[in-house]
RNA sequence: GGCGGCGUAGCCAAGUGGCUAAGGCAGAGGUCUGCAAAACCUUUAUUCAGCGGUUCGACUCCGCUCGCCGCCUCCA
C-alpha cells in the first residue's frame, strides 16, 4: 500500500505520485503578517511540518515552500491606525511569528518568500493574462475575468451561477463580473505602491502566491495547502490565474486541515475568541501541543480545551516514561528464560509497518499514535516482568522497540529529547510552578528518609502530605524516594 | 438560499461491508508498600444520533429526520 492523500479538488483520497522523479515539491500559504498567531496558525504549521517530514522520512526529497504575505488591505489599515510602516508591521509580525515557530519545534521551509520581495514575478504573470485577455484594466486596477476561465470555480465546487446567487459581495461598477477579482490594486494616497505597466500600485491578494509558487516550485508543482477557509476564494483564484497563466496544471494535489475550535466554534480574529501560540506555550509545553494536533486527523475540526491539552500532556509523559525506561536497560545473559509473548514479539517488530499504513491513509497521525502507544504498551509490560539477569532477546526486543517508538514518534515531533533530560525538565519546572527549591525538597526527602528508617511513620506522612499540598508524590523504593509531579486536574 | 463536513464509551479520538469497534485521558480493581503514591498491569461501548432501505450480513453504502459546525466577506 502506498501513501494516499485526499485531495480537497476531487473529494476523495487518491494515490500520491511526484510528478518529477522522488521529488516532492510543496507550497502552503502561511500568514498575512499583522498580528500575532493563534492557535489555528500553529496547527496549520504543525501539520505540515509532519508532511514535510513524513515525505522526508518516506524517502522523499521535498522542496517545501511557505510564504509571507506581507502587504494586503488588513496590513495597510493596521499600519495606519498603528502610525506606523507596512514594511515596519510586517517586519515586526514576521519576527513574531518565527519565535513562535521556533518555540514549536518547526523545522524551518526551504524558502519563506515574501510577496513584496516579487513585485516583478507579479507583473509578470498579470501580464501574461493581459496578453491571454483573461484580465482587463479597469481604471488604475486590473481584474480577472473570471468568465474567461471556464473551470472557475472547480476547486471548491462551485459554479458562478452558485456564487452569483449568494452574492454577498460589494457593488463595484468597474468590474464586468462581480466574481472578478483584483490582480492589481492602483495606490490610494498614502499606500504602499510599486511601478506597473498600469501606473502605479500593488498587487491583489491571491496573485503573490501565484507568482512565488511559480518562482519557487514551477508552473506545476505537487501539493498546495493551507486552512480550510482558503479554499475559497483564496485558493479557488490562485488556480485560475495559475493555470491562465501557464495553461498547464498548477498543483496536482490539494491539501486543506480543519479549524482549531473553541467550544466548537472557529477560532478567529473576528470573534475574538483566539488564543495566541504565546500565551497557551507559557502554560503548556510544545509537544503537549503537538500530541493535543496529531491525536486528531487534520481534515477533522481539533477543539481546544486546557483540560485535553492536559490530557494530551500525560500522554507524552507516559512515552517518556517508557523511553527512560528502555534507556535505562542493563545488558541481559542468554541463559535466563526470554518473558516477551509471541504477541508481543510481532507487535513490537510490525510497528514501523502499521505505523506507515497508517500514515499512508492520509496522514492518520491518530492512527500512528495509536500504533505507538501499543507499542509502549508491549515495552512496558515486558520490562515490568524482566527477572533478575533479564534474557538478552528481551533487552534486544526492548532496545529496538523503544528505538522505533522514538524515531516514528519524531516524525510528529515528538519525543524530541532525551527522556531522562525530558522527565528532569518536566520536574524542574514544576518545582519552580510551585516556588519551592531543590534544595528545600532535598531537606525534607533526607529529614522523611531519616524518620523512615527511625519508624516515625508519624512525621514521614507529615513530609508527604506537605509535599503533596505542593503536588509533588513521592514514590518509597530500595534505592531512596523518587518524586514526581502529580496529575495537574483540578487547576 | 447554494455548497460541504460532523454526530463512535464519562471526556478526547481512530476505524471497518462480515474475524475481539485502535489508542489517550479520567474511573474501578491489582502488583508494590509501614501506610501511601508515581510508574506498571488488568478492566471500562452486545454497540457506533434516530428512523427506514440495499445486502446473506451495515456502525461502515443509500434515503429521510434531529442536532452541531464550516465556506459562500477578511481569516490557518
Amino acid at each position: 500500500m502506498s501513501l494516499q492523500i485526499y485531495d480537497t479538488k476531487i473529494g476523495k483520497k487518491i494515490p500520491f505520485t511526484p510528478l518529477r522523479d522522488n521529488h516532492v515539491r510543496i507550497y502552503a500559504c502561511g500568514i498575512t503578517a499583522y498580528d500575532f498567531c493563534h492557535l489555528g496558525h500553529a496547527r496549520s504549521a504543525l501539520v505540515f511540518d509532519m508532511i514535510v517530514s513524513y515525505l522526508r522520512h518516506s524517502g522523499y526529497k521535498v522542496t517545501f515552500v511557505r510564504n509571507f504575505t506581507d502587504i494586503d488591505d488588513k496590513i495597510i489599515n493596521r499600519a495606519q491606525k498603528q502610525n506606523t510602516t507596512c514594511a515596519e508591521l510586517s517586519q515586526r509580525f514576521i519576527d513574531e511569528f518565527y519565535i513562535d515557530m521556533k518555540a514549536l519545534k518547526i523545522t524551518p521551509p526551504d524558502y519563506e518568500p515574501r510577496a513584496t520581495e516579487h513585485i516583478p514575478e507579479i507583473i509578470d504573470i498579470i501580464e501574461k493574462l493581459m496578453t491571454k485577455g483573461i484580465a482587463y484594466q479597469a481604471d488604475g486596477d486590473v481584474y480577472f475575468e473570471v468568465e474567461k476561465f471556464p473551470q472557475y470555480g472547480s476547486l471548491s465546487g462551485r459554479n458562478l451561477d452558485d456564487l452569483k446567487a449568494g452574492a454577498r459581495i460589494s457593488i463595484n461598477k468597474i468590474k464586468k463580473n462581480p466574481m472578478d477579482f483584483a490582480l492589481w490594486k492602483a495606490s490610494k494616497p498614502g499606500e504602499p505602491k510599486w511601478d506597473s505597466p498600469w501606473g502605479e500600485g500593488r498587487p491583489g491578494w491571491h496573485i503573490e502566491c501565484s507568482a512565488m509558487s511559480r518562482k519557487y516550485l514551477g508552473d506545476s508543482f505537487d501539493i498546495h495547502g493551507g486552512g480550510e477557509d482558503l479554499v475559497f476564494p483564496h485558493h479557488e483564484n490562485e488556480l485560475a490565474q495559475s493555470e491562465g497563466a501557464s495553461g498547464k496544471p498548477f498543483a496536482n494535489h490539494w491539501i486543506h486541515h480543519a479549524f482549531v475550535t473553541i467550544r466548537d466554534e472557529k477560532m478567529s480574529k473576528s470573534l475574538h475568541n483566539f488564543l495566541t501560540i504565546r500565551e497557551v506555550l507559557k502554560r503548556h509545553q510544545p509537544e503537549a501541543l503537538r500530541m493535543m494536533v496529531f491525536a486528531t486527523h487534520y481534515r477533522h475540526p481539533l477543539d481546544f480545551s486546557e483540560s485535553g491539552l492536559r490530557d494530551a500532556q500525560t500522554s507524552v509523559n507516559r512515552l517518556y516514561n517508557c523511553m527512560a525506561a528502555c534507556a535505562a536497560l542493563t545488558d541481559g545473559t542468554e541463559s535466563s528464560k526470554a518473558v516477551a509473548t509471541r504477541a508481543e514479539i510481532d507487535k513490537l517488530r510490525s510497528l514501523p509497518d502499521r505505523f506507515q499504513e497508517a500514515m499512508d491513509n492520509d496522514f492518520n497521525t491518530a492512527q500512528g499514535l495509536g500504533c505507538l502507544f501499543d507499542a509502549v504498551k508491549s515495552i512496558n509490560r515486558i520490562s515490568q516482568a524482566l527477572p533478575a539477569p533479564p534474557a538478552q532477546a528481551d533487552i534486544n526486543l526492548l532496545r529496538r522497540g523503544g528505538a522505533d517508538v522514538t524515531k516514528l514518534a519524531q516524525i510528529m515531533g515528538l519525543l524530541s529529547q532525551e527522556p531522562q533530560a525530558y522527565l528532569a525538565g518536566y520536574q524542574e519546572k514544576h518545582l519552580t510552578a510551585v516556588g519551592m527549591d531543590k534544595a528545600e525538597l532535598n531537606k525534607l526527602l533526607e529529614e522523611r528518609i531519616a524518620a523512615r528508617q527511625n519508624k516515625e511513620w508519624g512525621r514521614a506522612d507529615e513530609i508527604r502530605d506537605l509535599l503533596l499540598a505542593k503536588n509533588i508524590e513521592l514514590k518509597d523504593s530500595q534505592d531512596g524516594t523518587a518524586w514526581y509531579v502529580a496529575g495537574d486536574r483540578g487547576q
